[in-house]
DNA sequence: AAGGTCTATATTGTCGACAATGGAATTAGT
DNA sequence: ACTAATTCCATTGTCGACAATATAGACCTT
């Protein structure tokens, strides 16, 4: 069903071939961005009407929504957008720091010579922004970074948790609770750190530095979420 | 829809109350206990009749099937029990290695004293049932003890990744590799001293004690596939 | 005979209708 | 007036039928 595609730069993208996937996608989207917002009920006929297509291909949808946790459902009661509590944020927080520590630990071992200059180079990149004081390394630049070094892990299931599961979960909270948060030039050198540790092919250090850089997002949110 | 249950010792349970529900449950431990073989075609007319149900709840299971990366699924072909690698096995164990160490640390931090104590004097059953030289503590034993753990991190999104997800497919990999294996009373000495850790709210100990006890697991394994 | 094309068939994707359940409003009772 | 039971309605769960797609086999071409 749904195939990965590379795409060069970013987020990755998922080849929609049935009304079913396109549907999901466009609901998780929305989702994620908020134009749907937590708490709402996915009501079936709603939906259906709304975008034209039968019930079940909503049901299919929604399913699937189910899988990512970005809903939930009761039985003969209906859907709704899952509500985020900070606590749940932080649990999530400390589950990426958990997966993504051990990707950059694989990918210090299994990254391709060449994945690791794309890496570099990306950040040279990224350099150049932050120098400019531009706001672009906020989010698009954030995620590419860890983007990169997930798929570096050349672990599937790694792969698939991550990016099809934690990411789009993180994305919705930081929308949902407003984080559009500086933490740039610091992280920034943090990722500098991570990138020199993978290079080195040193993956101890790269999963201790990835870890304590996900720890510093994580405390920065606490320190928001409770004033 | 799906609420968990607890259960005094053993795997978690799930409340089926619809058909879909039981369906895929029923679904779920055959492909699991091998009953349905890996690789096998899951047909939605064969399976409606053979469950006698409509095909929309056996489609409804198999997408369920699908996110727990049980099956997987082709557009306009069809679903069929995933097909395991050895290298799958292996990058299955570094994901639990990474998860399940942090849900030790966090059991190291959050699980109350009764678990605690729980958590010891079920060691102790198990620690007569190795003196015997039971084979008790082959499989239930030790997914209990695991089990335990992962309950007492109290982060919901783990123990719903670990439970819900992990756990069935390393089940899965493990019956159809044929992994009875032994490795039962180091395991248990091992599962001793991360208990103490625990005990001594020693997260960091803790975490490093698991992660290296699954490696053992994960090397033992390696042994074995490739003699 | 090998390769490609086309047709036939079986399987999946989608749809609308019916059955079953949960919640809300209404009514009865004290 | 407040609580409890009951009826009604909206929503979800389930079903069988139809449409669309891919695979397999026959047929034709070179």
């Amino acid at each position: 069903m749904t195939q990965l595609a590379e795409k060069s730069k970013g987020t990755p993208v998922i080849e929609a071939v049935t009304s079913a996937d396109k549907t999901f996608i466009t609901l998780r989207t929305d989702i994620v961005e908020g134009r749907i917002l937590a708490g709402a009920k996915l009501s079936e006929a709603e939906l259906s009407t709304k975008y034209g297509v039968s019930r079940a291909v909503i049901r299919e949808a929604i399913s699937r929504l189910m899988a990512c946790h970005l809903v939930e459902r009761k039985a003969n009661v209906g859907a709704r957008v899952v509500t985020l509590s900070p606590e749940g944020l932080i649990e999530l927080y400390q589950v990426r720091e958990s997966l993504e520590g051990m990707a950059a630990r694989l990918a210090a071992q299994n990254m391709t010579s060449e994945q690791v200059t794309d890496l570099q180079s990306l950040l040279d990149v990224h350099a150049q922004g932050v120098k400019d004081s531009q706001s672009y390394y906020q989010e698009a630049g954030d995620v590419d970074f860890h983007y990169r070094i997930i798929i570096g892990s050349h672990n599937s299931q790694l792969i698939t948790l991550l990016t099809e599961g934690i990411y789009h979960l993180v994305r919705m909270y930081r929308v949902q609770l407003g984080m559009a948060g500086p933490r740039v030039t610091t992280a920034f050198a943090e990722h500098q750190h991570i990138a020199q540790a993978i290079a080195n092919r040193d993956a101890e250090l790269a999963e201790i530095l990835m870890r304590r850089h996900i720890t510093y997002s994580r405390q920065n949110i606490e320190h928001k979420l409770k004033p």
